[in-house]
RNA sequence: GGCCCUAUCGUCUAAUGGUUAGGACAUCACCCUCUCACGGUGGUAAUCGGGGUUCAAAUCCCCGUAGGGUCACCA
């Protein structure tokens, strides 16, 4: 049964009980890779057989989850609704005596059908931790549907992966205790064994299992939260496997290039939001400047785009998602890019120099400045610099930044002044000069 | 508790019997610098414990310990 002679199908099944959470992402991702590797097909397949519990809510946000990251699929199929398909599977079997009807032993009512259990050991080639070994005799004659309409979890699962000719499961360590009833009812069934990968799950910081307490957990909240979707995944990736060398940003085709099933770590992996936001960063610098641009402006909605543009570069490399950019405008951090800023005459000196000497720099900058070149930082860095370097540079470029900023932190006052221009420039040194007079 | 899986810096990980145990995030220091951010350089920091096997063990074996998963007429 060589890999070679069939196309590699893949599939992510999540049941909608649920929004589709970073651990589930990661499975998908991992399934997803493969497939695309090998130029094979990906599923996704919603399992929905628990109608108490599953909701078209949970659905849609799998759904959206999925589009968002760009994981994309070839079919897509609701277990509900191949209960034809389900039942004459049952059908045969029921007819070939590997399974059996049984009394219902809940309520004493009806029948639930079970499997005729055969009492072996069971080995499986796990590819990521090996051999597998398993006594299935503690299994007993378990309950496979509630009845002939009604399959249960494990049978649908062996069922639909047989009909959709899955190759590998790729999963979650979970699924390791399920696999060998799994593969007792494939044998029964006459499916062909596929190949199995149990991934590692993702950890809490306190290395418990990931859930909503921990704060964002859900795809969609990291969409919404202003992560990239490339970022989220590159970093997911890392989550368990390695590409062998020590690269750490990957875009989606390298990703598809690069992996493999036989790089992924054994062991539970712990999300780290820090890590995360670095390779967010990271990807954000690698966008190209007109898509960053029109991001940053999305964020910036009653200003001037032109300004917004301008001052692309010195927002990205202050953040790493794009909701920082709230925080910070929030935080009064750009403001001076756009209004004109309140100043306080204490603030305008540098450490311990003197108000004369203060007023004196000023005077001389509003000269400077008066016939200095704006089109570049460096051209108004190169009219005025001399003089700093004469007379200190942070007794006269404290004060020219304060001046224009208002802020004691913040852009350095070259820049500030090439994109607010000569007349604004000019204008809030005046007032600084003023503030200062009083 | 039974069964199964796992165990390298705080975190993600590399090293498939021989390395000063490497990289990244975080952290600290220094440099750049008027401030902030960016950037640069350097540092602190790990093989869970105990036995074997071997000239040689993070690596192979056994026993502990710890963590996790799973034990439904849920998925």
């Amino acid at each position: 049964m060589s890999e070679q002679n069939h196309k590699v199908i893949t599939r992510f099944a999540p049941s909608p009980t649920g929004v589709l959470h970073v651990g589930g992402v990661r499975t998908a991702l991992f399934s997803w890779l493969y497939a695309r590797k090998h130029n094979g097909e990906f599923v996704l397949r919603i399992e929905d057989t628990d109608t108490e519990r599953s909701t078209a809510l949970f659905e849609q946000d799998i759904i959206d989850g999925l589009a968002w990251l760009g994981l994309t699929y070839d079919h897509f199929y609701r277990q509900s609704e191949r209960a034809p398909e389900h039942r004459a599977h049952l059908e045969r079997m029921l007819a070939e005596g590997s399974v059996y009807e049984a009394e219902d032993n809940k309520d004493g009512t009806g029948k639930v059908i079970r499997f005729k259990n055969t009492n072996e050991t069971i080995t499986f080639a796990d590819v990521v931790r090996g051999d597998i070994t398993f006594d299935t005799t503690e299994l007993g004659d378990f309950v496979i549907a509630r009845d002939i309409d009604h399959p249960l979890y494990h049978f649908a699962v062996v069922a639909d992966d047989y009909d959709m000719g899955i190759t590998h499961v790729i999963r979650g360590e979970d699924g390791i205790s399920n696999t060998p009833r799994q593969i007792l009812i494939g044998r029964a069934m006459g499916a062909p064994r596929p190949v199995y990968a149990h991934i590692p799950l993702i950890l809490a910081p306190d290395k418990s299992k990931l859930s909503k307490r921990h704060g964002a957990v859900s795809a969609t909240a990291y969409r919404d939260a202003g992560y990239l979707p490339e970022a989220l995944i590159n970093f997911l990736a890392l989550l368990g496997w390695n590409p062998g060398d020590e690269r750490e940003i990957f875009t989606r085709d390298e990703l598809i290039r690069d992996f493999s099933l036989d790089r992924i770590q054994k062991s539970g992996a712990v999300f780290s939001t820090e890590k995360l936001n670095w390779v967010n960063k990271e990807h954000s610098k690698r966008l190209p400047p007109e898509i960053a641009a029109e991001e940053v402006v999305r964020h910036f909605p009653d200003r001037d785009s032109t300004i917004v543009k301008a001052i692309t570069p010195l927002v990205l490399e202050r953040i790493s998602v794009w909701s920082d950019i709230d925080t910070l405008c929030e935080a009064g951090e750009f403001t001076y890019f756009f209004t004109e800023p309140q100043i306080e005459a204490e603030k305008l000196s540098w450490k311990d120099a003197s108000r004369e000497d203060t007023m004196r720099h000023i005077d001389k900058l509003i000269e400077m400045l008066q016939e200095a070149d704006y089109t570049h930082p460096d051209t108004i860095k190169a009219s005025v610099w001399d003089y700093a370097e004469a007379e200190g540079r942070g007794a006269v470029l404290w004060p020219f930044r304060y001046a224009l900023s208002g802020k004691e932190k913040s852009v350095d006052p070259f820049t500030i002044a090439h994109i607010i221009g000569r007349d604004q420039t000019l204008a809030r040194l005046h007032v600084a000069r003023s503030a200062c007079d009083i």
